[in-house]
DNA sequence: AATTAGGTCAACCGCTGATCG
DNA sequence: CCGATCAGCGGTTGACCTAAT
């Protein structure tokens, strides 16, 4: 660890240091050669002498600075410094608006890639386009404005719809993952926060997924393009290795990230936390309506708690993930998003399901935002693919073989593949869990406190085993809390919405991912 | 005036891919 | 082919500053 300057002056640094005009600020750490390097800020004279070194040798190199100019700075601190300070032509001072617009455009088109915003951005570094998205994230997320103009999610959309003609897999696409998996669109993680801070309903629940639920469920909609359940930005290896660890949580695991599926192994545990019991019983309800969101409006998720105050909707503002607040002033370019909102997309939807076949010729995503790009991408993927399916006539009903909702969230059938695992590792072929699932009540589901009955029949959850349980809790859990959202925007239209977002859901959990 | 919260920024850390011997 | 080393990237942390209370 490193150590205070007061101990390296107690002669633990090496003699070069006390040549050196360093200031008396900062730590100090003893590499492997046995020479303590400094940590922290940088002083003018420490920068004099890497200016120095570059100079005289040139970028790069960094390990050698040390050897050759005595900076007790190890390599990698020299390279961020002359980098991010100290290299001619930078850019001091704040962005201007040009390049905060490009920086907007280029994130929607990268996401997350500082280094490459940066090669657009002479003068700045990635670093300081890094802090600045990251407060401008913040900022906007606390005031529940969309972080993308309407014109950049038009653009996204537009783009993401080229990557899909042609297969998608470049940059640019996985750009747009990052962006979707980045900002999660509707349903931000504070609300898998506030789900956290119910465990205490739940005391065989102790912790929730170190995950972020959000992320999984975006990670689980980038796929539709990427066919991939991991994330985008992810280098191959990692999402391998991620993919086994996560085929092994399948096959009975369920560790490290999956914590919460080991405490649901037990499913009557599993549907006490969600308030139903095994069998099904529909007191459960009442008996956690915070949970069910039964008491509708209940929910006020105020300063991201959940409370079970009366919901104002000025406390919701605060917490929405931007793109649902189509209605409320959303200031500058986002006055002028759609009024379709996440959630009124998905019930659009979900509410009218494309009958029979679902052919390609999907109205495009309009100014609705990504996440309808996304829907589009589904509707469209799902045509590719064509696959026959029992879907019921019931236009109020997306069947588990409707692979419209399922591409949205469709998990990488091509790893599995390459694990040559074309069952589930659940030991399920991903379309025959639906069909194992035999029709309840509506009114036995407490799910939603007005389910559309046809909606949510066939939903015969929870007399599968434990493993299958634990998703769709898991995911049952996260929508719940889209609900509630939904629920407490103003003038926003349910119909069905937390419905609709189920069925999604369930189609990720088995349909499609497994 | 003291405290607190939020914002900003610099720097560190861990990881990955490329390169080299 | 393999391990070591290096450069680079993205995420995270902590110090500092400022405004609000």
């Amino acid at each position: 660890m490193s150590r205070t300057t007061s101990e390296c002056e107690d002669g633990m640094i090496s003699k070069d240091q006390t040549e050196l005009p360093l200031g008396e600020e900062g730590s100090y750490d003893e590499c492997t050669n046995g020479v303590v390097l400094k940590k922290g800020p940088w002083t003018s004279a420490e920068d004099a002498i890497l200016i120095e070194y570059v100079k005289k040798h040139g970028e790069g190199n960094w390990n050698s600075v040390q050897k050759h100019s005595g900076l007790l700075r190890c390599g990698k601190s020299c390279r961020l410094r002359w980098a991010n300070h100290l290299r001619p032509n930078l850019k001091k001072g704040a962005f201007t608006q040009e390049e905060e617009q490009l920086i907007i455009e280029l994130h929607a088109k990268m996401g997350n890639k500082w280094a490459r915003m940066a090669a657009h951005l002479p003068g700045r570094t990635d670093n300081e386009i890094k802090n600045y998205w990251n407060t401008r994230i913040k900022r906007r997320q606390r005031a529940g404005l969309p972080l993308y103009p309407p014109e950049v999610c038009l653009q996204a959309s537009q783009g993401s719809q080229q990557c899909l003609d042609i297969n998608g897999i470049d940059s640019g696409n996985k750009g747009q993952h990052d962006v979707l998996q980045t900002h999660n669109y509707g349903i931000p993680d504070v609300m898998f926060d506030n789900l956290k801070t119910n465990q205490s309903i739940l005391p065989y629940v102790p912790e929730l997924p170190d995950i972020s639920a959000s992320s999984v469920l975006m990670k689980g909609l980038c796929s539709s393009q990427h066919g991939s359940f991991m994330s985008p930005t992810m280098h191959r290896q990692k999402r391998l290795r991620e993919t086994t660890t996560l085929q092994s949580s399948f096959s009975g695991g369920m560790k490290n990230d999956f914590h919460v599926f080991d405490q649901f192994q037990d499913g009557d545990k599993a549907a006490q936390y969600f308030g139903l019991s095994f069998p099904f019983d529909p007191d459960s309800v009442a008996k956690n309506p915070e949970i069910f969101g039964e008491n509708q409006g209940s929910h006020t998720l105020a300063n991201g708690n959940f409370s079970a105050s009366k919901p104002t909707s000025e406390a919701v503002k605060l917490e929405l993930p931007s793109l649902q607040y189509a209605e409320t002033d959303l200031g500058g370019w986002g006055a002028s998003c759609s009024s379709s909102p996440l959630i009124e997309s998905v019930d659009t939807f979900i509410q009218s399901p494309p009958t029979g076949t679902v052919e390609s010729n999907f109205p495009s995503p309009r100014n609705s935002g990504l996440l309808d790009a996304l829907l589009y991408e589904a509707r469209t993927l799902s045509s590719a693919k064509n696959r026959s399916s029992d879907k019921s006539s019931n236009s109020s009903t997306i069947t588990p073989g409707d692979d419209a909702a399922c591409s949205v969230l469709n998990f990488s059938e091509t790893e599995w593949e390459d694990y040559g695992d074309t069952i589930s590792p659940l030991g399920h072929p991903a379309t025959s869990l639906f069909r194992e699932c035999t029709p309840i009540s509506a009114s036995g589901s407490s799910l939603d406190e007005s389910p559309p009955t046809e909606t949510l029949t066939g939903m015969h959850l929870f007399d599968m085993n434990p493993p299958k349980n634990n998703f769709i809790f898991y995911y049952l859990s996260i929508l719940n809390f889209a609900k509630h959202k939904t629920q407490a925007i103003p003038n926003t239209h349910r119909r069905g919405s937390g419905t609709g977002l189920y069925v999604i859901c369930l189609h990720f959990s088995f349909s499609d991912l497994i």
